[in-house]
DNA sequence: AAGTGTGGCGCG
DNA sequence: AAAGCGCGCCACACTT
């Protein structure tokens, strides 16, 4: 039998059940096992077969089989599938989907660090996990292939893109991102002084509270809390209506030079201090917890330690082992490129056909600057409709119009209630039930003007929702399917370095056992992957990187205009060990 | 004391 | 410039 997917559970006795299915969803006999027998069961399985693994909860198997050493390479997980498959309008069977309530469920409170024991811990401590029973895994995962079954193809796509999204997020969470923290307390004392007792501040931002107070006439002032300040603010003559620091930076006052530095520093502190450092670098690597599918569109989203918000200026703090260094890459202006490929938009194509969109905006002639053509593209993309970016939309419209009228009836969808859906056919929420009873209620006889604005006003909101969600969320795919086959491509790399001794390869031991000597993804945001690996194979990690790009567009878009160029950097910082 | 809401700011 | 999309996290202020 040709083994093409082998689906796991757990039974009621602790035991753990293997069912696998031939191409035609034949199963052969199962296979009972112990927790402490997984590991081995999954290796061997995945060297023999490659099957694609069907499990419950990505997050329940692949941790422990990692601390263990062992890798897979294709899964279908189905809690995050079915998230999609019940939303999807372009599922036309979804009934059985929504009757399995069991399995609509969010994703689970990040686990305390899986470890490297021969146990299995697959309990969830939730109440409202989904099921991990081999009957249920079985039975769910006939709805879901039925569903697919019956829809188009491109939905098969997005399964098997969102469950490898699922296996790499663990990976990376495993694996953790190499992190310098002499370097970090470095950056720290250079901008704060040395580090204070917990609790307090710096007695660099101490001057600067000084400084504030006698500038505002009122020592002592409260500088954390904006109402205080506010006030403080006021009552010094200043006309603001906010502590923003957009509002302040403009204003000619003796208080605002040290007002922003003290900000920024505060927020250095309290976001990524030395108190951060404590509670989430180990062994020499940042392990943030990543969330698939965690943002409506399809964008992952991160639990601790704000991975996702990582500041611009502690950047440097990244650094790959001795004998390693990290392949950085991002996409230029990723949305605006999936626009123009979703749409079709030739005109907006042709812009971007060097490796600057908005330059490309500027040398046709459409706007003026850089600047004018970025402010119009995300004005046009987010639904602005004032200031400059509102005023320079026109233009676009005039100039690509495909691109336009895509995200014009997205938006216009959306201000109707409207459900609208991705390349690949993930499908926006529909509007709350409050927010249809304000329509409703706005369009009744006894309606006030005040109530009709108000409806309008979050009308239009919903419409810029629908009217980004089908660009961001189709940006996210591609974003997927890139990280994806770049994996794959990765995992083959290990061959180049054949005739060297394996055991002379360098090991990157704090990422553990399954990423010792390979190299692997370390960061992913949105746009953006950073691979740690042996230095040996920078270049082809770096070849791989931008191969893997043409791969995503191809299998998106198919052989279209769009290209969707990769700015990739190699550490210069490592340093051969 | 613990939970919820808000302002502010970091990221794409 | 600070309006227009999606997030997470912190400190403070207010509620229970």
């Amino acid at each position: 039998m040709t083994m093409r997917w082998c689906a796991l559970g757990r039974n009621a006795d602790g035991r753990i059940t293997a069912f696998t299915l031939d191409a035609s969803g034949n199963s052969g006999d199962p296979i009972s096992m112990e927790r402490s027998e997984l590991a081995d069961f999954v290796r061997g399985i995945e060297e023999e077969h490659a099957p694609r693994w069907v499990w419950s909860d990505t997050t329940r198997w692949v941790p422990q089989l990692l601390a263990n050493g062992v890798r897979i390479t294709r899964c279908h997980d189905l809690r995050l599938s079915h998230a999609i498959l019940l939303r999807s309008e372009l599922v036309p069977n979804r009934g059985e989907l929504a009757a399995a309530a069991a399995w609509d469920v969010g994703p689970e409170e990040p686990d305390p660090e899986p470890k490297a024991t021969a146990l299995f811990e697959l309990e969830s401590t939730r109440a409202t996990a989904v099921p991990g029973d081999i009957e249920e895994t079985l039975a769910e995962f006939a709805r879901q292939r039925a569903a697919l079954a019956a829809s188009p193809r491109q939905l098969s796509l997005l399964i098997a893109a969102e469950s490898a999204g699922a296996v790499m997020a663990a990976e990376m969470r495993a694996a953790g991102l190499p992190w310098d923290t002499v370097e970090h307390d470095r950056i720290l004392r250079e901008a704060l002084g040395p580090r204070p007792p917990a609790g307090a501040r710096t007695a660099i931002m101490a001057g600067l509270a000084d400084e504030i107070g006698m500038a505002l006439g009122q020592p002592g002032v409260s500088v954390d809390s904006p109402p205080k300040l506010l006030r403080a603010l006021r009552d010094a003559g200043l006309e603001v209506q906010s502590t923003s620091q957009w509002e302040l930076a403009d204003i000619a006052h003796p208080v605002i030079a040290p007002l922003l530095h003290y900000k920024k520093l505060a927020r250095l502190l309290t976001a990524n201090g030395w108190n951060w450092i404590d509670e989430w670098v180990r062994d020499g690597r940042y392990h943030p917890v990543y969330v698939p599918g965690g943002v409506v569109t399809g964008r992952w989203a991160s639990s601790g330690g704000g991975a996702l918000q990582l500041p611009r200026m502690l950047r440097p703090v990244l650094r790959a082992d001795p004998g390693w260094t990290l392949v950085s890459a991002d996409v230029a202006q990723l949305e605006p490129r999936v626009l123009a490929a979703m749409s079709g938009d030739r005109a907006m194509a042709a812009a971007g056909a060097g490796t600057d969109l908005y330059a490309g905006l500027v040398s046709s002639g459409v706007v003026a600057t850089r600047q004018e053509a970025k402010i119009a593209v995300l004005g046009a993309m987010y639904g602005s409709t004032t200031g400059d970016s509102g005023r320079l939309v026109p233009r676009l419209r005039r100039s690509f119009p495909a691109a336009m009228r895509l995200v014009d009836q997205a938006a216009a969808a959306g201000e109707r209630g409207g459900v609208v859906s991705t390349w690949l056919g993930r499908s926006s929420p529909a509007p709350s039930d409050e927010w249809l009873e304000q329509q409703a209620l706005a369009s009744q006889p006894g309606a006030t003007p005040r109530d009709e604005r108000e409806a309008r006003r979050v009308a239009r909101d919903f419409g810029r929702f629908t009217r980004n969600f089908v660009v961001q969320g189709t940006a996210a795919e591609w974003a997927l399917s890139w990280l994806a086959n770049l994996r794959l491509r990765l995992d083959e790399l290990p061959a180049a370095w054949a005739g060297q001794d394996p055991r002379a390869a360098p090991i990157a031991q704090a990422s553990g056992p399954a990423f010792e000597r390979r190299p692997h993804l370390a960061f992913f945001l949105h746009d953006e992957v950073i691979v740690h690996t042996p230095i040996e194979l920078a270049d082809q990690v770096a070849a791989a990187v931008t191969a893997a790009a043409a791969s995503a567009g191809t299998l998106l878009f198919g052989d279209g205009p769009v290209d969707f160029p990769l700015d990739v950097r190699i550490s210069e910082r490592a340093e051969k060990g």
